[in-house]
DNA sequence: GGGATCGGTTCATCCAATGGACGACCCGCT
DNA sequence: AGCGGGTCGTCCATTGGATGAACCGATCCC
């Protein structure tokens, strides 16, 4: 190392740091701005970038802009945590949406915070704009309180003692509150939110569990606040998740298993019976290229 | 280095490697699977994984086995080739799917190859299963024909060179062949496909510009062969082509720009008229992230 | 024209990456 | 039980690739 060295980071860590330095609203950086963000020498960047450019997960622009590449988005399709399940929630997802005529998506935990995975929006209007691959709050979020439910009690714990975010007067911020909340969804499987996250939309969401009987994603429902009655709209939600569920392998008997509950006793475990069908998402992906198809 | 060195490999090298081990029908590997597939030592292999572990690109499984993380996924979402383009069509590809009942398609030029950036397809049946991020060939899927009709000349010439694989009897495998039906391809903006890639599997593809005029994408239908009349579903194709493109904010006048063409003079430049709207592509994202909907 | 910011190049320094070796462990087979 | 084959995990002496301050030229804007 030259005359100035900074022991304990390896030379990984700094790779991936710029790549991971590519965040929403940063998807398009110069090398400046890279070395801004990373606190690393110019020099550095641009030896790491320009290796990430030749391997294919960058892109370089013209004007020298740096872009996330095709390489490394085919890369991130081969994530077990999306592929199998989009592929397997897509056709109930268009047929929510055919139905509903509402925004649905399909969101994942990931660390304290739900991805979307897959989303359909009215193309007209409405002013929600979120995008697959963006993330939302666990605990004032149809989805992400059906995914809290169904989580270790420990993710609660943690997200209440980093403090619950006030994003609207209505938000639930209390704990003690929001634990009733979780056990309820627990209960029904399903969970309703009346502007929690944003003024004017409402949200009904409910859980999709896989052949282990675990709650694996949570799709939802988003439609303008009063514009209509939440209630109608559980009943199609909830036979849409039940319909996913059951393509991933899971079958009633076998229940619903999730973490422990925060501040309650274990449920009584719902019979951990041996899953009779193989999920759908541990199938053998087609080997090779894929080339069945135009 | 060691005892036995091998010069010229960096370390970011070494780890973009291990990462782009992964592929599709190779989404799951174990520590001694990389390190046979790279050829680089276990010791080696071990340090870098875990490294992409840490930084969440890689999933460790309870067995040991290595996936793609979702945090991978996510940075891949943010591709520009991808998103904006893939937000911009998703109406279109709904409507003309919900039209047709039938696979629709989107997929961008990448390397020697179209991938697949999103598609639909009938839920029941049908034996045609590419994935979204899978790879088809140029010269025999509708979609390819399109996207190398107008890329650069250099590209046909170097995938005539390394050679025009066959697929079934009537995969087009005579370069002036090809080359006659790329030339239609240019002048009508679209190319039709009867078994060259799949027995039992027809297509019909169209290009989509951005505001430059520059084809970004292609867009195509795959039926069973002798389901549908190819001409009837031309029309419906072109329509929700031209859509796109307009949505991409191209207008008629800019007309279509693309590469020279392989073995004819280069194509009247159709009066390269600066963009009166900005591309939806280039518009800027929502910074930070986004909340703005459940 | 001066100041700021950008991309690009150089090069002496030296620490972190390397991989062979070894041990523990888990199978399936005899 | 013993054995071969396959994993995963750890150690450590060696050295060559990574490092970043310094510098250059271009561009832009006030």
């Amino acid at each position: 190392m030259p005359r100035t060295s900074e022991p304990g980071r390896s030379v990984s860590s700094r790779l991936l740091e710029v790549l991971f330095a590519f965040r929403p609203g940063h998807t398009r950086l110069t090398l400046a701005g890279l070395a801004r963000q990373t606190g690393m020498p110019q020099a550095t960047v641009r030896r790491l970038a320009l290796e990430l450019v030749r391997a294919g997960a960058l892109d370089l622009g013209s004007d020298g802009s740096l872009t996330v590449g095709t390489r490394l988005w085919q890369l991130g399709t081969l994530a077990p945590r999306t592929q199998p399940l989009r592929t397997v929630a897509m056709p109930f997802l268009e047929d929510l949406y055919t139905a509903l005529r509402q925004h649905v998506q399909l969101a994942v935990l990931e660390g304290r915070e739900a991805v979307v995975v897959e989303r359909l929006s009215r193309p007209g209007a409405v002013g929600l704009t979120s995008q697959v691959g963006g993330r939302l709050p666990l605990h004032s979020s149809g989805v992400g309180k059906v995914l809290l439910a169904h989580a270790d009690g420990a993710l609660f714990d943690g997200l209440v003692e980093r403090g619950l975010d006030r994003f609207t007067p209505r938000t639930v911020t209390d704990p003690a509150h929001l634990r009733r909340e979780l056990g309820d969804c627990r209960r029904t499987g399903t969970a309703t939110v009346r502007e929690e996250m944003t003024a004017g939309a409402d949200s009904v969401a409910t859980r999709i569990m896989d052949a282990d009987g675990h709650v694996v994603a949570a799709l939802s429902v988003v439609v303008a606040s009063g514009s209509v009655a939440l209630r109608t709209v559980i009943p199609s939600v909830v036979a849409s998740g039940l319909g996913m569920s059951r393509r991933l392998g899971w079958i009633p008997s076998v229940g619903v298993r999730h973490g422990v509950a925060p501040g309650e006793a274990h449920p009584s475990a719902t019979g951990h019976l041996p899953a009779a069908l193989p999920p759908v998402a541990d199938l053998p992906p087609p080997a090779g290229v894929d080339r069945s198809a135009f």
